[in-house]
DNA sequence: AAAAATATGTAGATCAGTCTATAGAGGAGT
DNA sequence: ACTCCTCTATAGACTGATCTACATATTTTT
């Protein structure tokens, strides 16, 4: 495994990740991805012998972590639960208005337009959507509170609600809306 | 105007929305409109002559509009703006158990994945969510909510959120929960 | 030298869109 | 009643571009 290898399966997934995040699987093609990326055709099937599924598989866990590291991050920074979701509300919200509303969750395109198509792609949404949801009913059930599990599907539908409004109107309005509602909803019992 | 051509029309919108739904703009080829509806394309081109933009754009539009009557009767039918949410969730929740899960909302994916597309289709996604917002704020403001346009905003981040979860993960589980969710952000102030 | 990785070339399918030809309906004029 | 004319709409072939995937050859690394 030379490192130049892993470095070129790196900026593939990178480019992978830049394209279906803002144009979805349909919409993204391997000819861009390589463009971007500047990898050779080649190199791509090398790497991913299952072709587009398998690179934007990966890519689609790689956005994931990331963003479950943003949760993590957000809950060692916040005191309590609803400052950690409300730190992750604003993190979205300034990534959103600096990439002029390109780029909101980094799955929910592809999440959407593979649905009725491959298991691969569709799976791994479907994973690292419900490890969003588990990272933020341990943060709820760490307070106590009882309705942990699915407080946590409120929210995260709360999120991704408001990052598809957000995008699609080009108005932060949603989020900040989210914000409030947040704040309601893990207020109390 | 032949009421021949109407049909032909109204058929090709019709084959947009079921495909679009499920598989968004670029996911969704004009050649499978065409089986679907199983008018030419000679047709295509004379009713929509500016092509696959101007067709996806009155196929958004005809769905929004079915939403928007949607939200409509669910208010009718419920005694408050809480009740009328809850029937548009489970009339949701229906309509997407009965795809098996592959009809969540008829505008998400064309939402996020066009993006870089024409202006006409964003702009279609941005004017439709905005009209069922200003229709969720109507229904609270008539009950004397004094947030009742942020509150609106919130509760379609919501209803929209648990669509896309539900869709992706293949469960009724987000939609369950905006349930409660929608209970407790619209009781009380 | 062997294996890993890169670098192109190409195949076959599908894409959106344009083109020309033609069928059908209804009105005008004789 | 009949033909002529026009506008609407259908019908499908065709184009050039683009897509994913595979094949083969070359370079780099170990």
């Amino acid at each position: 495994m030379g490192s130049k290898g892993e470095a070129t399966r790196s900026r593939l997934i990178i480019g992978a990740r830049e394209l279906i995040e803002t144009h979805g699987y349909s919409g993204t093609g391997l000819n861009q991805v390589l463009a971007v990326s500047g990898a050779p055709r080649g190199s791509l099937y090398f790497h991913f012998p299952g072709g587009k599924d398998e690179l934007v598989a990966a890519a689609i866990e790689e956005s994931g972590a990331e963003v479950g590291a943003l949760i993590e991050e957000a809950a060692d920074r916040a005191p309590d639960a609803r400052g950690a979701v409300l730190g992750l509300l604003d993190a979205f919200a300034a990534r959103l208005e600096e990439s002029d509303f390109t780029r909101g969750c980094p799955l929910a395109a592809t999440a959407l337009d593979s649905a009725a198509a491959d298991d691969t792609v569709r799976e791994s949404c479907r994973r690292v959507y419900t490890s969003w949801q588990r990272a933020l009913a341990r943060l709820l059930a760490a307070e106590g509170r009882a309705t942990a599990e699915a407080d946590a599907w409120s929210v995260l539908s709360l999120v991704e609600g408001a990052l598809l409004l957000s995008r699609s109107t080009r108005t932060l309005a949603p989020l900040h809306h989210a914000r409030e509602a947040v704040t309601r909803l893990l207020t109390g019992p």
